[in-house]
DNA sequence: GAAATGTGTAACGTATCAGAGTACAGTTTT
DNA sequence: AAAACTGTACTCTGATACGTTACACATTTC
């Protein structure tokens, strides 16, 4: 399941893996992508999430071909942050399946 | 193709779907899901997103054993999004191969 | 018909976030 | 040494989730 590992955040494969094959710098990536180096820093070390704008950048940069499809930066970036979520939000909420048996009581 | 129709906000669903089979009105669904009313309100009717948060009140309240895993809600949002997005907003970037292949050119 | 309840929504305040622009310190490359 | 690259902090703008309050409208109940 995808519950058993603490997902990457998408910048980390960005950084890690997309930039170095191309044999390109944070500069000229930015540059390319047409937003500002410190915008593009922000998401390659994780202070900042892939938006759908961001992930609309990288597919027409990277060519859906070529493993850039939206959907999937989105994906990714949604499983970081669920798991990010569950583990500072705890919400103490009873069952709809009880609640609907217990109508009458509190 | 995930692309190919217009995806349904997550709320509609919610609203279609879930709270008429629970027979629960907005109000009460609000008050078991631990969020104002007017919360509810906004995302049922597409005016909010599904936040990682919200997807974690919906697990635990109708329980990941009846179609309430965070994970879908979010990839139903991450879907609406992203079809949202691709209508608003046409980067025009060179792609990447093609940039690689002028590096020197401009 | 009056009261109660449910609903959507606007308005306002708070917190958070993406992104631009700027600036600075530290490192690497040339 | 000089130039380039990088992370990051700061400020500003615009957007968004959420709470609270308030209002108008509808439906239900007495």
């Amino acid at each position: 399941m995808s519950r058993m590992f603490n997902p990457p955040h998408p910048g980390e494969t960005l950084r890690e893996d997309i930039l170095p094959a191309l044999g390109l710098t944070v500069t000229e990536a930015a540059e390319q992508l047409g937003v500002a180096r410190p915008s593009l820093s922000r998401v390659l070390n994780g202070r900042a999430a892939i938006s759908p704008e961001m992930a609309l950048r990288l597919e027409q940069w990277l060519g859906v071909e070529n493993g850039g499809r939206a959907d999937l930066w989105l994906a990714e970036q949604a499983s970081y942050d669920l798991w990010q979520a569950r583990r500072s939000f705890k919400p103490k909420i009873k069952p709809a399946i009880a609640a609907a048996k217990n109508t009458t009581a509190a």
